[in-house]
DNA sequence: TATTGTGTCATAAGATACTATGACACTAAA
DNA sequence: TTTAGTGTCATAGTATCTTATGACACAATA
């Protein structure tokens, strides 16, 4: 996996494991890579998958039994989704109107953005 | 300043300077604050300022004077738009579009968003 | 010239992230 | 019971960011 330089690895992959949880990738109940597992994959320590591992369990997203591995919590898809909606309308989504307005972006720019979120409105009832 | 702890703090006073730069809050060839003023300001130490402004020279976007100060470059904003630009269209809004999707957000949600822009349309030519 | 404010450089120290490694407890299965 | 695979913990070392501080060269100004 290639890492951003400018933020801390073990949220990098909590971020990629949220979305795949998300995603349905991997499902509810089911068991995610060992941390020896996932360490190796990602070319990274032990410790590090841990500590991702340690603070998804803090925010209930996984569980633990011990000497067996880790689980996506029952409803993990639906905290993830809570923390990321609050997240996303507090600070991502005023960052990114202000970088619209500070790079002029226009109606072209805009296009693709549109025709992805229509079709989010007929899958889910508002 | 408050910064965000999952980010290098050198890194986050460049993007402030880099916006203010952008809304005309200070302007090319204006003189910004000297190392030691802004480190006061901020509550940071001078070397952290100096790194900003080292990096922000490399990049063409700050002047230095030596025994006088840092300078913003004439074409300091073209620099900057041309690089957010980019990291805009190839990092940020693919990673965008992935949260919309995975978030399920919907028009309501839009709404805001389309007429931010829309505004932009009638002030620059496309 | 003397003073003050610039940037610049060097050094040391602290904090944190990440790595490397070993050891131990628990669980499942041969 | 033995073995292999889990998580867990502790320790030490490396790298990087950040701080703290002092000293120096340069420029403007009183």
């Amino acid at each position: 996996m290639d890492f951003n330089e400018s933020k801390n690895i073990f949220l990098q992959i909590e971020e990629w494991l949220n979305n795949r949880i998300l995603d349905d990738k991997i499902q509810p109940g089911e068991r995610i890579p060992s941390v020896r597992e996932l360490a190796e994959e990602m070319e990274v320590n032990r410790n590090t998958v841990m500590r991702t591992y340690s603070t998804m369990e803090n925010k209930g997203i996984l569980e633990n039994k011990r000497g067996i591995g880790f689980f996506v919590a029952i409803d993990a898809p639906k905290i993830i989704q809570n923390m990321q909606k609050t997240e996303f309308f507090e600070k991502e989504l005023p960052r990114l109107l202000e970088r619209i307005k500070l790079l002029r972006l226009t109606s072209k720019d805009l296009a693709e953005l549109v025709t992805l979120i229509k079709n989010n409105d007929h899958e889910t009832q508002n």
